[in-house]
DNA sequence: GCGTCCAGGTCTACC
DNA sequence: GGTAGACCTGGACGC
């Protein structure tokens, strides 16, 4: 457990439109930082990594959609230098997307007949990520070859095992583990306490080359190109096609067998078919119609699945 | 109760 | 370069 007793209080002003509710709390279950933050009465207690050492954060909303406010407390374990303070603060408002402006993507989505629904009824969820891309990593790896509830248990207990507990303002929240920690520990080790199954080597695996060689950060990631970028994370054990889209900062359409089935029924009207020739078939068909959108529009469909299956009048549940 | 199948991919050997 | 087969585990399903 990692006590924070140091606490600073400053607000963030992010670009609005800016939903507090919808960014932080998503309708899919999507966590802002971990699976384990809690969330009570419109304020958020959780933890991430920020400039390499761990945050605790008490997140609030203090604005509407239109003219949005967000309250932070960042709790940290030592009190850091001016500098590297501005920086934290600078690095946690990207984040949480506050300094992206929807205003392009909106103009496009308007014009789709898809997107427009989503982007009407999820007006103001930002995409959010961490500064180092080793939670979605792991995460991506927790996600093959499985059905969301195994994934969700081996996260939970990956997290809860190897993972840092942040102690701050009252409460206890475990935030994603260190490739150095992991790097530490025998893939059979992993394999038996946590069920990972085979993905115990990739895990393994992962965050040794973590822990030796360092990666880019996500905000590094994005100012490399699009191609760039996802030619390092290929490079990285255990990321495939379908992790390194999940990943990459620069977005791609990360269909999977599960998401193949929704988009299949929405721009051919039909559940995928032919195995990976139908997901490659469907991967292509997102591209060219959302093209550097593509990202943001899976995000935003995904998101909005309930009310897409009523306005569509489709069955686009979970299967 | 038991056996079989398969799930929100990736890697490797083989052609 | 493309492609089949292996890979952990546990829940669903049929019998």
């Amino acid at each position: 457990m990692v006590e924070l007793p140091h606490s600073f209080i400053f607000d963030i002003r992010p670009i609005p439109p800016f939903d507090f509710e919808l960014t932080v709390r998503k309708p899919a279950g999507w966590s802002l930082f971990t699976p384990f933050e809690v969330y009570e009465e419109g304020t958020m207690w959780t933890a991430t990594d920020l400039e390499g050492v761990l945050a605790g954060l008490k997140l609030v909303s203090e604005g509407t959609v239109e003219r949005p406010g967000v309250g932070v407390e960042l709790f940290l374990e030592e009190s850091p230098g001016p500098d590297r303070l501005l920086n934290m603060k600078r690095m946690l408002a990207h984040d949480l997307g506050a300094d992206y402006d929807l205003a392009a993507f909106y103009h496009f989505g308007k014009k789709d007949p898809i997107l427009r629904h989503a982007v009407e009824d999820l007006k103001g969820m930002h995409s959010t990520s961490q500064s180092t891309i080793f939670p979605d990593a792991l995460l991506s790896i927790l996600l093959q070859m499985t059905n969301i509830k195994r994934s969700s248990q081996m996260m939970d207990c990956l997290l809860s095992r190897y993972g840092e507990l942040a102690k701050f303002d009252g409460k206890q929240v475990f935030g994603w583990p260190r490739p150095e920690r992991v790097a530490r520990l025998e893939a059979a080790q992993m394999a038996a306490e946590c069920k990972f199954g085979y993905r115990a080597k990739r895990i393994a695996n992962l965050a040794r080359r973590f822990a030796r060689e360092g990666f880019p950060s996500f905000e590094e990631l994005e100012k490399l190109g699009a191609e760039e970028a996802k030619r390092l994370l290929l490079e990285l054990p255990g990321i495939g096609d379908y992790s390194a889209d999940i990943i990459n900062p620069h977005g791609g359409f990360p269909i999977d067998t599960w998401s193949a089935d929704v988009f299949g029924q929405l721009f051919f009207g039909e559940r995928a078919k032919e195995g990976k020739k139908g997901i490659d078939r469907i991967k292509k068909e997102g591209l060219r119609r959302w093209g550097k959108w593509s990202w943001l529009a899976f995000f935003y469909v995904v998101q909005d699945l309930g009310n897409l299956s009523r306005r569509l009048d489709m069955d686009l549940r979970l299967v």
